[in-house]
DNA sequence: CGGCATCCTCTTTGATACTG
DNA sequence: CAGTATCAAAGAGGATGCCG
């Protein structure tokens, strides 16, 4: 992309990342952590491949990403953010706040990664019983199961299922983050057809108390 | 632009906000205030006139921008950010807070607009002696000149002169930003070709203390 | 299969000129 | 002042092909 040419910082950070999808590659590399190219392109519906591949080197050139060999066992290459890079975060969890009050509107036909997840949970939900047993929430949304878990406080969601989770919730990405955020009452949820199956306490445990997630 | 397509809180925020100008126009109603047409126009050095046209009205559709007539003393129409256009502060600020470490790579032959310096004065800057006397600096880059100010612990930036500041700064933008960040010392700045006229105490008093500006 | 490069079409932009 | 109109150039999207 071409510069802005001015002399601010809000400028300078958007001509490096400004561009369309850089920042999203970012939000991949964030929540999953190293990733290859192909994990990269299913997390990114939508973005043409040869676009992907631009955008890689562009972020490697600008120190944002490394691409390293991975080793021996993997014959691939892989990605992943470099300190610069982490340092995006804030910039990822202040678009995924002011996002966040877009996510209760219609949606349909809008592509979902469980892995997506993570995001809200780490802005959003936290552990109010600290010192008790850890819980595990496993949601279920057609795609790749989540993992919710609590530790040191907070709330962490990962990819994977559980034998005894203590609670599983199953429906569409919208529901069950309505749920989880507290937006959306479990009975009113379950009449828009989520099902839940476990203890409701799980839920409100994680829950959002204060204003909730706007 | 295209929308994303995907049901995350990062990539609904960048459909909204994600355009190439758009942060910037919302970067200067949030530094400046209201604004016209020509204003913004004259704090975007570089934008297309049909693309700010655009953009204002992409805004104001997303319920970012209100467009009004101005009160009666004045026939213009005039810009400013709604309640949820203001949300995007932390944004902006995220921004500039990643993009400060750009700020002192050469830079030359880019635009400039003595208003920008609001946002790192909001960022990075702090008065360390909130009950002593406020102070002002003026600083004169070969753009409108600017005032920083101490006010209840904090700084903060408007355009205009003093009649007694208690320290004028003459200087490049790189280099005034430089002392005031506190990334250049005074006399290597001097040497740079940046005119301090007052007390070294009042820049001290406002300097970043711990990290600096990364 | 993973990791791209090419080709083509379509949309967005940038620059400039013009208007109520 | 506050835009609209026009047009060339750049970038994005989509399909496909290549290569270890």
């Amino acid at each position: 992309m071409r510069s802005y040419g001015q002399y601010c910082a809000v400028a300078k950070a958007l001509d490096a990342i400004g561009d369309r999808w850089t920042l999203l590659i970012v939000r991949e590399l964030a929540v999953r952590g190293t990733c290859r190219y192909t994990d990269l392109r299913n997390g990114l519906p939508g973005i043409a491949t040869n676009l992907l591949a631009d955008r890689l080197r562009d972020l490697e050139d600008k120190g944002i990403v490394r691409r390293e060999a991975a080793p021996p066992p993997i014959a691939t290459t892989v990605f992943q953010l470099t300190d610069r890079g982490e340092e995006l975060r804030p910039i990822l969890h202040a678009l995924g706040r002011w996002g966040a009050s877009l996510m209760f509107e219609p949606a349909d036909g809008e592509a979902f990664r469980g892995h997506w997840f993570s995001l809200p949970a780490e802005l959003f939900l936290a552990d109010h019983e600290p010192d008790a047993q850890p819980i595990t929430i496993e949601l279920r949304t057609g795609e790749q199961p989540m993992l919710i878990e609590t530790a040191d406080g907070e709330v962490h969601a990962r990819p994977g299922t559980a034998e005894h989770a203590d609670a599983v919730i199953t429906g569409t990405p919208q529901l069950v983050l309505g749920v989880l955020t507290a937006k959306l009452g479990l009975t009113e949820a379950r009449d828009l057809g989520l099902r839940y199956d476990g203890a409701p306490e799980a839920l409100r445990r994680i829950q959002p108390r204060a204003a909730g997630v706007d």
